[in-house]
DNA sequence: CGCACTAATTGGTCTGACCACTTAAGTTTG
DNA sequence: CAAACTTAAGTGGTCAGACCAATTAGTGCG
């Protein structure tokens, strides 16, 4: 008999994740079989299968004919995963949004140098978690990375769910990035 | 009745951009139906769903439920918007295309396991600055990913400003790169 | 032990059906 | 006559079950 479609299809590539996380998979290790997996999710085989190769299309599981479904390997940092997904379905979980923003960023802090004056004036605006944020990818001075981490920070923003870092956080990120600095 | 086999995944997306490009189909056009689509292709209309999902992962269709899969506005992914916008509107920069360059062929470094293979393949191709890069970029085996690169990359070889890299730097590369290898 | 063969497992495809949404045609109504 | 409503056809979305193709795990024999 048919059921009721309760679920998307985005909705199914994220039950598929959460599956990977909570059984622990490891990269390398195989996923439950498409069928397995249509009755342990209480959706159809072909609906496994569309998110499956959604997930084979963003390069975090792989498929052999009568082998089975693999985690990919190498633990990326997902960054790559995760802004493919962003650009693609632009519906992606606020967590990954979140994480997102915080690999730019953290891309950001790793590329530019730490002056002096960079640093005062990250402390003149460590209270404010945005205007913080903000002037580190600004000292990127590359428009494009700008924009899409502009981007990013929209669909953050409309989440409404607060800082990104704590305080505490953002003046750890200076002290760190004070180590980083040449002797001079 | 149940038919042969003989087409696979991605020759039957081959055959739905060729059937796009045959019937001179434009932006905002709305491809035949799924159905029609399995009757002229001679596949499942679950195989053209497939390769319809991937087509509409690419940013190349966009399907709306009742309403009918169409040809999207512009050929691109839909992160090219960003580009697009960015390269039109605002005057290009070109140390802003390098740069956007460089740091993603370093993300993929950072990414991709180094193997005996690769670099063995990377020393090969090491004295050809475009097909080292892009053999670096391919080794992510992520589609979108190769796609991005490709269209940033596409800019940078219009500037028409040399390598990007001297052979130097390359060696260099491989070398940080083999350092990084596990030890055996 | 090892090789060949067999059976079970798994992904790949097909078919036909029903559900949910959209669109457009037809009907009613002001 | 035009606008609003109703209805039917068309289309994507999902489902179920079957069979094909490739791989893998056993099994038996030499």
């Amino acid at each position: 008999m048919h059921e009721k479609h309760a679920s998307s299809f985005h909705g199914n590539i994220s039950k598929i994740r959460k599956l990977i996380v909570q059984t622990s998979l490891v990269p390398g290790d195989r996923l439950p079989s498409e069928r397995e997996l249509a009755e342990t999710l209480s959706i159809s085989r072909a609906s496994v299968r569309e998110a499956l190769r959604a997930l084979s299309f963003l390069g975090i599981v792989e498929t052999r004919h009568g082998g089975g479904t693999f985690l990919c390997e190498q633990d990326r940092h997902r960054y790559i995963e995760i802004l493919s997904e962003f650009i693609v379905t632009k519906q992606t979980k606020a967590t990954d949004i979140i994480e997102m923003l915080r690999l730019l960023e953290r891309m950001a802090f790793s590329e530019i140098e730490p002056t002096k004056e960079r640093l005062d004036l990250l402390e003149t605006v460590i209270d404010d978690d945005r205007t913080f944020r903000q002037q580190l990818i600004f000292q990127l001075k590359n428009e494009l990375f700008i924009r899409i981490w502009s981007e990013v920070n929209r669909f953050f923003e409309g989440l409404d769910v607060g800082d990104l870092y704590t305080l505490e956080e953002r003046k750890q990120f200076v002290e760190t990035w004070r180590g980083m600095g040449m002797p001079e």
